[in-house]
DNA sequence: TGGGTGAACGCAAACGCTTGCGCACGAGAC
DNA sequence: GTCTCGTGCGCAAGCGTTTGCGTTCACCCA
């Protein structure tokens, strides 16, 4: 391994002016700052991170926390991130945090401490204290998926995109209207489901629809769940002609369950998901599109721009929104109870 | 952010002592030790990577390069192998190298110089001088997907999977069986697809099929890809009775363009897929199942058993795969001319 | 009682790079 | 010809840990 002393003696000058020339320092000709560049690059010169990081302070890393990568909504957003990220030159860590053990283990020892320069956290509902463990860090935060203070964030309106799905429902002629819910609100869920499942109600509400307990079911997330929390709709003896899930996922076990049952959509009852996964538009899924790469990319920038301005502020970005309507959708059958 | 500087000071020894104390090294009386351990924790102390990085040579790091972050076969995979390496005390970078400018930018800077103490490259079939870069690094190097000379690896065998999944197909009376492959066998491409392709061939001779070459399409790795495959399988005049996919990303969007030409499977054509995605049993594809999440921890295992052995023992391990039969396959109509 | 032994710990030299400061030198201004 | 100033570069002191080696001290045995 050739390090910097090595490419000093090779062009007759110090280590600090290579160190100067390689670095875009001023006080380097540009003559002597070619040469160097020259020889660097012959030599396969690869500066130690290690020693740049000691001497420096500054890692060129960036930590990505993140519950699941195996979500295909995930790897979209670290996807975006890690292109953004990669073009300004750092590196990405990946952290994942799930389960429990993981998330606590995570704030607990907080391994991205003196690992890296910035810290992006994605859709996690942080406690106070997580998100006061990652403040005390004193480096740029970012969040994708709501806000919170002290972070930089890019996210969705979610009140409006549950809205916007389930207003569709009404106009549709629906009333009778269920929801999947996302994860049981618990402290270490996220906080999307708790808001999405708020504006369901509201808009009901808005729409002089009482809604109906034994409708709002929980689903785990994934298509499974979202499988077994249709079983239960269908068990109930009067049934919703129409169903909002929390995510495309739920909305895919849904439509599992429903032809299990030997129903189908729309015919049988109608179905909306969220998000506008990769295997919606195969499944003919009625859904709230979000640009999903772009918005870990965004992240990604706010994140940089604190990094090379040096100062600490954080911004909010919105992200926009759309519902796609498709085949999973259509008004109420005339003679709903099948 | 308190240093071992500090820590020391308090304890009232040397930082040396608090160094062999906290890395578990022999010399410190076990009160000692247990009063640096309490001290450390107290005043939440954490080591500067740089700098013990820069002592000893070792990051805890390890380099993932992978062709995608964003589909699902490798987020599996990626989880397994995080999983492993962080109950093994090593954090993950994640490198992607999915288009050729990217790929050739990884290899000619190698940004894992120095940050990483070993490799591990999913799926992605290395050129010769590819692979000549990361033997260069003098790292452990894993790889999953096949071998490669100085690499040890995790692999399924491409061979006997096709075969099962093209047998299946010949079993069940098909004889006009069309297959839609990866990528073309480009230098940059996976080895993969040339294998199961070469089995394809090899199945079909040794069940005295001549194989037509107007039924061997190739496919984008993706839903979309596997789509236009199959629009292109559908414009011949005359058309197979089945169809094996390489993946089950094509076999879906086979099942797609089937489904908008209104044909379907297994009515009017069998489809047979390989890698049992999250979404093929709710499709209901046949297909040739292998355990992914487990391939990332085996592959990470490995490297990690180099790294806690110090020595370089490239070790190989086979995956089992297992045909799994669901609805999208059937023995082919009489009048198959449709 | 003296010498040998081993445990517990401190000293200081790395590890490879960065950067403030200082020096030399040539170019211009007067 | 002196003075000033800016440019280009080297010196050396860090950055925070690790670790080989040396020292101290208690203890044991002859």
């Amino acid at each position: 391994m050739v390090g910097i002393e090595e490419v000093a003696q090779r062009a007759g000058v110090s280590p600090s002016t290579v160190s100067r020339a390689l670095r875009g320092r001023s006080g380097v000709s540009d003559r002597t700052r070619q040469r160097i560049a020259e020889l660097a690059a012959e030599l396969d010169y690869s500066i130690s991170r290690s020693a740049s990081g000691l001497a420096t302070g500054r890692t060129f890393c960036i930590g990505v926390v993140v519950p699941f990568v195996w979500r295909w909504f995930f790897g979209q957003i670290i996807g975006g991130a890690e292109q953004v990220l990669r073009a300004a030159g750092y590196d990405l860590m990946l952290y994942t945090a799930g389960d429990e053990e993981a998330r606590e283990r995570f704030f607990r020892e907080l391994p991205v401490r003196g690992r890296v320069d910035a810290v992006l956290v994605l859709s996690m509902d942080l406690t106070e204290q997580e998100a006061d463990r990652l403040r005390g860090l004193d480096l740029p935060l970012g969040l994708v998926g709501h806000e919170a203070e002290g972070f930089s964030s890019v996210h969705i309106d979610d009140r409006l995109g549950t809205k916007l799905a389930v207003q569709h429902l009404i106009n549709l002629g629906h009333r009778d209207i269920a929801i999947i819910q996302g994860l049981e609100p618990k402290p270490l869920g996220a906080i999307a489901p708790i808001v999405r499942r708020e504006a369901f109600l509201r808009t009901l509400y808005d729409n002089d629809i009482e809604p109906r307990p034994e409708w709002m079911v929980p689903g785990e997330f994934s298509i499974s769940g979202g499988e077994r929390a249709m079983d239960r709709l269908l068990a109930e003896s009067h049934q919703p002609t129409a169903v909002f899930a929390y995510a495309d996922e739920l909305a895919m076990g849904a439509l599992r369950s429903l032809r299990r049952h030997g129903r189908s959509a729309p015919e049988h009852m109608s179905i909306v998901g969220f998000d506008d996964h990769e295997m919606s538009e195969y499944v003919d899924l009625t859904t709230v599109a979000q640009p999903v790469r772009a918005q870990g990319a965004a992240a990604a920038q706010l994140l940089i721009d604190q990094l090379v301005a040096g100062s600490r502020q954080n911004t909010v970005v919105p992200v926009p929104i759309e519902l796609v309507v498709r085949g999973s959708t259509a008004p109420p059958r005339k003679t709903a109870e099948l």
